[in-house]
DNA sequence: TTGTATT
């Protein structure tokens, strides 16, 4: 049995074959039939599709013989490309040399769009895939026609794919299977041309590995047998069997990707009704009301704010969602007098258009006292506990309001100037130890910018991830936030943690570290 | 109920 190492790529090997010493192949002349000498099978190392070839087509209007009757290609069938073909020849001409490894579905010698010049190669479909095959295998860089110098070129085609259709991407490996161990589990299905694990630059498994079988149908097979069939050891979620992406997809991932990491940051042009601006404009209204006291020269309680802060996360719209009500309730080891702890739902600050609807008073302040309803004052004791413990929430709040001085006083409806530049290396989830939050009872509705844009005001978020089920596409309603420092993360504890968010009250936490879970 | 990944 072949050994493995971490990253070598398996391949399916063809007993090499002595090959035959035999004549090229001679063309007579246009027209003429290639020499009736048989063409022999010559098995060569490199296997379809690994061979790339520049594109052929710039400019060029394929002519097309006309399709036999009774001709229907398979579903499977492979365009082949024809390099180094004599521009003397003709579809008529390269037909007999094709026509020995099986039946044709269409054959076109491309020429120039305009001068109808003859280009020098051509594209073939056989009605079978295994007549390409057999055709790339006899005679790619095998045979050099009269004229040319170099041999002829015998491949799929730029325009067919390559090799996704029956390559697959396979998730929710346990990160200790090598791919010896991946082999074992698709080698059931068809023949493995490909098996790789894919490993991060420290060598670990990523979790995640690509197989590539000979056809499309044995991938499919695959799928049908494993996906979801079952769960790795240490794995969160039964194990993942799909085509692999087609570099299309991959290019549209990313760029949704490169959307959701901008989008949040300039909701003015990517998400323009989302919470973010509303948000913020809470934020800095409260900021604003906070200046205003200062200056006006009364004392304000700093305990306050911090609670009337958090009273209005409450007034958080999520994209249009029907509005949440949101009480911070727990996390505190000794509960503000006069927020919530009846277990009632206190809040609330009406919510109109997604939030901007929070009441004013003509003075330009927020009608913050709103949100107590359980009919104390706004300005009430509250232990010190409580009142450490929001100021450090708030402190966050400092931290991202300060972001834009300039626009502290910013009024609703005003459009955000630029936005804090967050830097977030897509393959770098985590942040530093002590940095991480694991957060569970999220909303159902909460998506990843959701959870991020709650956590905002502690700090700079540098990932927020929500667990979605697959099968459903719905939330966990678990995920992970993660800041760039430790304050931020313990701050975002702090006053998040028991958070409630309609019927439930969020756990933010830090994450566990990662050998914690290991079940091993 | 603890990072869901695409060479």
């Amino acid at each position: 049995m072949a050994r493995f190492t971490q990253t070598e790529t398996r391949r399916q090997h063809h007993p090499q074959q002595p090959q035959p010493a035999h004549s090229s192949l001679v063309f007579t002349g246009p027209g003429a039939p290639p020499t009736q000498q048989p063409l022999l099978l010559i098995p060569h190392q490199r296997q379809y599709p690994q061979i790339t070839f520049p594109k052929p087509m710039n400019g060029s209007e394929p002519i097309s013989i006309h399709p036999e009757s009774g001709n229907m290609k398979d579903q499977d069938a492979i365009k082949l490309f024809i390099g180094q073909i004599p521009r003397n020849l003709e579809e008529k001409d390269l037909k007999p040399l094709f026509e020995q490894f099986g039946k044709i579905h269409e054959l076109t010698v491309l020429k120039d769009r305009y001068t109808g010049m003859h280009k020098g190669c051509a594209f073939l479909t056989y009605c079978a895939r295994e007549s390409a095959i057999k055709a790339q295998n006899a005679l790619h860089e095998q045979k050099t026609l009269p004229g040319m110098t170099r041999p002829i070129q015998v491949k799929p085609a730029d325009s067919e794919s390559r090799g996704e259709d029956r390559k697959l991407f396979v998730g929710m490996l346990n990160k200790q299977q090598t791919e010896e161990d991946v082999y074992r589990l698709f080698e059931p299905y068809g023949v493995i041309e490909e098996c790789t694990v894919l490993r991060g630059p420290d060598g670990n498994s990523k979790g995640c590995a690509f197989v590539k079988f000979s056809t499309h149908t044995e991938a499919q097979s695959a799928i049908s047998a494993l996906h979801g069939s079952q769960t790795m050891p240490g794995a969160s979620s039964s194990l993942v069997v799909k085509f692999a992406d087609t570099d299309k997809e991959r290019t549209i991932r990313r760029m949704q990707q490169m959307v959701g990491q901008f989008g949040i940051f300039n909701p003015a042009i990517a998400l323009p009704f989302s919470t973010y601006s509303s948000y913020a404009h809470a934020l800095m209204q409260q900021q604003a009301a906070i200046m205003a006291a200062s200056h006006g020269g009364y004392l304000t309680p700093s305990v306050a704010f911090p609670a009337t802060q958090i009273h209005q996360m409450g007034a958080l719209n999520i994209n249009s969602l029907p509005p949440t009500t949101m009480t911070p309730v727990s996390g505190l080891s000794s509960p503000p007098a006069n927020i919530t702890t009846s277990g009632v739902p206190s809040i609330v600050t009406p919510i109109v258009n997604g939030f901007t609807g929070i009441p004013h008073q003509p003075n330009g302040h927020p009608a913050v006292e709103t949100v107590y309803t359980n009919g104390l004052p706004p300005y009430s004791t509250q232990s010190p506990t409580a009142a450490d413990t929001l100021q450090q929430a708030f402190t966050g709040v400092q931290q991202y309001t300060a972001i834009y001085p300039a626009t502290t006083l910013t009024p609703i409806g005003q459009t955000l100037p630029q936005p804090p530049q967050v830097i977030q290396q897509q393959q770098q989830r985590e942040g530093p130890e002590g940095c991480n939050l694991f957060i569970y009872h999220l909303p159902q509705e909460f998506g990843d910018n959701e959870l991020m844009q709650m956590f905002l005001p502690f700090g700079t978020v540098i990932s927020s991830k929500v667990f979605m089920d697959r099968a459903t596409n719905q939330s966990k309603c678990f995920g992970f936030v993660s800041f760039d420092n430790p304050a931020s993360a313990q701050a975002a504890i702090q006053a998040m943690n028991g958070f409630q968010i309609g019927m439930k009250r969020l756990k933010v936490q830090l994450k566990r570290p990662k050998d914690a879970s290991r079940p091993y």
